[in-house]
DNA sequence: TCTGGGGTCCTAGGACCC
DNA sequence: TCTGGGGTCCTAGGACCC
């Protein structure tokens, strides 16, 4: 077995580990639930792109009473209703069974919820890999042991998991499932192994036993279209693709392959590593309806731009890359992109580009989405002074600086609070005369 | 199932350089 | 000018994740 080691022989790198991967139980829902405590019990859809009393938009959360009625996640919200009607279309004196209720997206309101969370997340491990809103990797191997507890078969890991998923109901009020295991890609399919509110923990001689029976689509990493590939090659379960031959898996699905065989066999070495800054941010928005119009489309791309500019700037972040997706009907979507010799953080240019690869080639089409993207990013590092200007600048990439700039958030907001500085070329505010300088 | 929004990583071809 | 090989950057698309 890939967990078997030489007695006497283990370095620090090869140490059974404790991965906690906890995933947060129809988060959006559960934070609805925070603040309308009615709704616990009752089956809850938050839809985005929807506007009460309308059909448009995606289930972004559904909880499990609502899942029980055939609602999930990304669904049509119309399809959502034929399948559990808005209970505020009830007439009073009618039956409200089989009905539910609808709520908005509130990110923000979510966010603050999720800070609570993380916080608790960072008090209990030394290492937090944050993956999206509702989950995070904790590298607890510190923190706790695999030995079983003396008072029972526990192990102490689980004690400690359940430690965790106990201050998170009982200091925020909203459920955790936490997997447990010794790496990460064990961990995650354990923490989905008994949703809602399950603790599922994997010790290290059980990973290969716990794995072999799971459906290959829930490895994490195979979607639709390699598990379809993957059927057809008899691959069913993650026992089958450990059991596969790594060449053909290369061959057929290229160095994914590889490593989706590893996943499944157990063996897993990734560290659990803090999240790092972002490589690119975007804004996308559906048209009401696709439109070939000029001018409408023109001014969806502006306001993207105008937006996406703007997080840019308040997370510090420069662009050498701005890029437009357009998606026609049915849903083709294409991507068009253009870099510039360097890093700017210049809301203009980000609208005069977008504009131009909009006009460049689908000044006819009918679209029905838009999006506005900013890529190659680099972030104003803690000491811009050290270097001579834009050439040094250009020449520095996000990838050398990434190291040394853990307080270069603080240090660019304040940076931006004063007067442009000889130190920060390039740097313009929105409204400020736009010279387009790398045409 | 006629489809929301924000991301990541990989691949493949072309340009360009030495 | 029938011509090798390696490397990097850029763009576009695709698969996947939450």
């Amino acid at each position: 077995m890939a967990e078997e080691t030489l007695p006497g022989t283990q370095s620090d790198d090869e140490i059974d580990r404790i991965v906690l991967h906890v995933d947060m139980d129809c988060f959006y829902a559960s934070c609805e639930r925070l603040r309308e405590p009615e709704l616990v019990g009752e089956p809850v859809v938050v839809g985005m792109g929807y506007e009460p009393g309308e059909g448009h938009g995606a289930v972004a959360t559904a909880s499990y009473e609502a899942r029980e009625f055939g609602v999930g996640s990304a669904q049509p919200i119309s399809t959502a209703l034929d399948k559990l009607p808005r209970r505020a279309d009830v007439d009073p004196g009618d039956d409200p069974s089989g009905t539910g209720y609808y709520r908005t997206v509130d990110i923000d309101f979510y966010k603050s919820v999720a800070a609570e969370v993380k916080e608790i997340l960072h008090d209990c491990a030394d290492v937090v890999r944050e993956v999206s809103i509702d989950e995070a990797y904790l590298d607890v191997t510190d923190r706790t042991a695999w030995d079983v507890a003396p008072s029972g078969n526990r192990t102490l890991a689980e004690g400690y998991a359940r430690y965790v998923k106990q201050r998170i109901a009982r200091e925020v009020g909203v459920t955790a499932s936490i997997g447990v295991a010794p790496n990460m890609s064990t961990a995650k399919i354990a923490s989905d192994f008994d949703k809602p509110n399950g603790l599922v923990v994997v010790r290290p001689g059980e990973v290969q036993s716990f794995l072999a029976p799971i459906p290959v689509e829930e490895v994490h990493g195979v979607g639709p279209v390699t598990a379809r590939k993957m059927a057809e090659l008899d691959i069913e379960t993650a026992g089958d693709l450990a059991a596969a031959d790594p060449a053909t898996l290369e061959s057929q699905f290229g160095s994914r392959g590889r490593e989706l065989h590893e996943r499944a066999r157990g063996s897993d070495d990734r560290r659990v590593t803090p999240t790092g800054r972002p490589k690119s941010l975007s804004r996308e928005s559906a048209l009401t309806e696709p439109t070939a119009e000029m001018e409408d489309k023109r001014e969806v791309v502006r306001a993207l731009a105008a937006d996406v500019a703007d997080r840019a700037q308040s997370r510090g972040a420069m662009y050498r890359t701005i890029g437009i997706k357009v998606v026609v009907p049915p849903f083709d979507i294409n991507t068009r992109a253009r870099s510039l010799p360097g890093p700017v953080d210049d809301p203009d240019l980000v609208e005069s580009v977008a504009l131009e690869l909009l006009d460049a080639e689908f000044a006819d089409e009918r679209v029905r989405k838009l999006g506005v993207r900013v890529s190659n990013l680099s972030f104003a590092s803690a000491d811009q002074s050290s270097l001579d200007g834009w050439e040094s600048d250009a020449a520095t990439t996000s990838d050398e600086q990434a190291d040394s700039e853990s307080e270069r958030t603080a240090a660019s907001d304040s940076a931006r609070s004063d007067e442009r500085s000889s130190s920060e070329p390039r740097r313009k505010r929105r409204g400020q005369s736009s010279l387009v300088e790398f045409d």
